[in-house]
DNA sequence: AATATTATTTAGATTAACCTAAAAATAAAC
DNA sequence: GTTTATTTTTAGGTTAATCTAAATAATATT
């Protein structure tokens, strides 16, 4: 079918292109893929030429509804193994991401059938992100982030907009896993930091970039 | 580390060679891995200059104590994936062999712990191999086949010397697993055949073939 | 609007893993 | 013990995925 490369390829364009189906930069591809542009730009044309992608010549690229479908079916796998690694095999919610990197590229679909079914059919993975079903559809993801809340409001956190290791061990660090309820106690515009109270617990400081990474249900 | 392909000619050299460590021909790895002998020897070259295996030009190869220990390794994490799938995600023993084949390639360390503990830290995989260590220690595999019984023996099937689907589904429709008694009533010189019963039921026929790829503990 | 900057693509090379065909070495046959 | 057959290796080429450097297009600046 793909190369795991190819694949990884798809999932990055699902991914940056967004709801808006936006078309993605090269030079953003390459980026996010730790890759030269010339890389992107060879990859994409051979994308292109399988029609899995819509491409137009430095404008940009976007999934075609069978690379969307394809991108859909990595996502899933993806997030179905790390389901596995936090609540069978015990790792922590930082540590999967690079070892699902590599389990998701096994295409079998029995073993994917297998695993879902042994999950329980899980519909969101260890990060709050949703699951695709074996037809591609998921939940949506959310849109409200901590530093969308007013003064007074109380939340509980869904999933997390950035999932890099460095991050997720922060979040613990502070206590705040998936369902925990953060009141939102003051905004001072002078840093663009937030007085939070989590889990009621007593009040504490976050940046602006922790808060706009924290994907919050209003209560 | 070891590219997936390296892993592979690493695993086929260490288990053509056998206990005797004899020393393996082009053509019979070039057929166990499916390529050509021109890919074999590349492939051995490149090994050999790693220091991975002994290799005398036109003689034939071996694994090195480094290579040997990579072999071990890789069919380490083959046998622990077979259990995961025939105990968790219960595939049929017929059924694992390709899909570990990818999953083998997986190298985080973690990983692989997490998986022997999660799994009880299991010595034999569904089809009685024994499963190595973290150090590569593993059981001795048993030497007694079926048709090396003597008339009257009574045998446990302790594991199977080929692991072919084709074979597995055969034993199935046998009503033969791991575990069950088999006891050797007749032999017949003019066809090879043997006469059994398999768990104290009736009496059937074996042909030669099928009784040298049993594995038996005699009782 | 012309020029400078940045982004993107093309050109040309490299590496791993394969292939076929030809050459060389070993083993088998007469 | 030559000759023939087989096995193995070498030579040369291909594809996927990468790279750097050069060329071209798009965007920003003055």
């Amino acid at each position: 079918m793909f190369t795991p490369t190819e694949e990884n390829y798809l999932k990055a364009i699902y991914k940056l292109s967004g709801n808006e189906k936006e078309f993605v930069s090269t030079s953003k591809l390459a980026e996010t893929l730790d890759t030269s542009a010339a890389s992107a730009t060879d990859m994409i044309q051979r994308l292109s030429k399988k029609g899995l992608v819509h491409y137009h010549k430095y404008q940009g690229v976007n999934t075609s509804p069978s690379g969307e479908k394809a991108a859909l079916q990595v996502i899933r796998r993806h997030r179905l193994w790390e389901v596995f690694l936090v609540q069978k095999l015990k790792f922590n919610w930082n540590e999967v991401h690079a070892i699902a990197e590599e389990l998701e590229h096994i295409k079998s679909p029995q073993l994917i059938a297998q695993l879902d079914k042994f999950l329980a059919h899980p519909k969101y993975d260890p990060h709050g992100d949703p699951i695709p079903d074996a037809e591609g559809k998921m939940a949506p993801r959310p849109t409200t982030t901590l530093n969308m809340l007013a003064t007074g409001d109380l939340g509980k956190v869904i999933s997390t907009k950035d999932s890099s290791s460095d991050f997720l061990l922060f979040l613990d660090k502070l206590n705040i896993s998936l369902g925990a309820e953060i009141e939102l106690l003051d905004y001072f515009a002078y840093d663009g930091t937030y007085s939070v109270r989590i889990n009621h617990g007593p009040a504490i400081t976050l940046s602006g970039k922790v808060a706009g990474n924290i994907f919050i249900e209003k209560l």
